[in-house]
DNA sequence: TACGATATTGATATTTAAAATCAATAATAA
DNA sequence: TTATTATTGATTTTAAATATCAATATCGTA
């Protein structure tokens, strides 16, 4: 088996659990979106709208509600992360592995999305947290900018 | 005059500044909310609606609509600073000198908000992004977490 | 001071993403 | 199979942000 799908098996895992445990049901909608979401959008963010509109295309009776709601499940039972770049839509992305945490470098001119994770802010941010005595749940750093390529355009 | 003054007459000159540079125009109602938002909001991060709400009191003519376009004013002409907490609705605070910079943690408990800044954050930041050779035009950070007395509290 | 050009105001309407509603339908356990 | 309960898809509602527009205020100039 191959890396990404394995990776892939360890979320269905999990999302059956939470299913399982919550008392949910499985529905074939929820497939049709989990392999998509998956399969498709690792390492990208999609907003609920892209991912719509691509499943649309393989199956056309799919709501979009359905797909708004399902990402919020995936996000509630930890196999996606919810993000906002400022643009006002959320976007999605699935989720890597358990420990897995990064954050995001956006190119205001072409949307292009720089990932990157930094032990030395981490835990410089833990140290402010500790200092004022509150209780981290989570975190969110951005920065905003130019890339190169679109730099090189502009001259 | 006192140093809190001394701030409010700066921010003043470089809206007055603004104003004419853009051929805008000084109106009574750009005065009572400069004098509002800087009188009392300093070091707060107040919504429109809020800002809006306050000054209704002394000056019920005042519209919602020019609140909301003259704290898009401020921040356009760099006297005040544009927020996002995640609960939907902008905020906005006086900004305190040219050179400050600061980020927030938030307790998702009572809404209390710490600033805090850190030389060494800010400069992995830069490195980061020097690596990937971004032009970095800004960027935020926000701690998400529980406060120390609502810890106390829920015990 | 009066005039004319232009920016501003306040009320209201529009836009948009997120969230809620609900009758019909599907999933599950007995 | 049946009863119970969750889900779906269409639609509506909500709420913040933004746009519109006629009436009015500001400001340079005569
Ligand atoms: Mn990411
Ligand atoms: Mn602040
Ligand atoms: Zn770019
Ligand atoms: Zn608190």
């Amino acid at each position: 088996m191959t890396p990404v799908a394995k990776r892939k098996m360890e979320r269905r895992k999990t999302f059956n659990d939470y299913i399982a445990k919550k008392q949910l049901k499985s529905t074939k909608q929820r497939d049709i979106i989990f392999n998509e979401f998956f399969n498709s959008y690792m390492g990208r963010h999609v907003t609920v709208e892209e991912l719509y509109e691509d499943i649309k295309k393989n199956n056309p009776s799919i709501g979009f509600a359905t797909v708004y709601r399902t990402l919020k499940l995936f996000k509630e039972c930890g196999i996606a992360s919810e993000r906002n770049f400022g643009d006002g839509k959320a976007r999605y992305e699935p989720i890597r592995s358990e420990t897995e945490h990064h954050h995001h470098m956006i190119c205001t001119e072409c949307g292009q999305i720089v990932e990157f994770a930094n032990m030395q802010i981490e835990s410089c941010l833990l140290q402010v947290a500790k200092l004022n005595e509150f209780n981290v749940s989570n975190h969110k750093l951005e920065i905003y900018g130019i890339c190169s390529s679109c730099r090189e355009a502009q001259r």
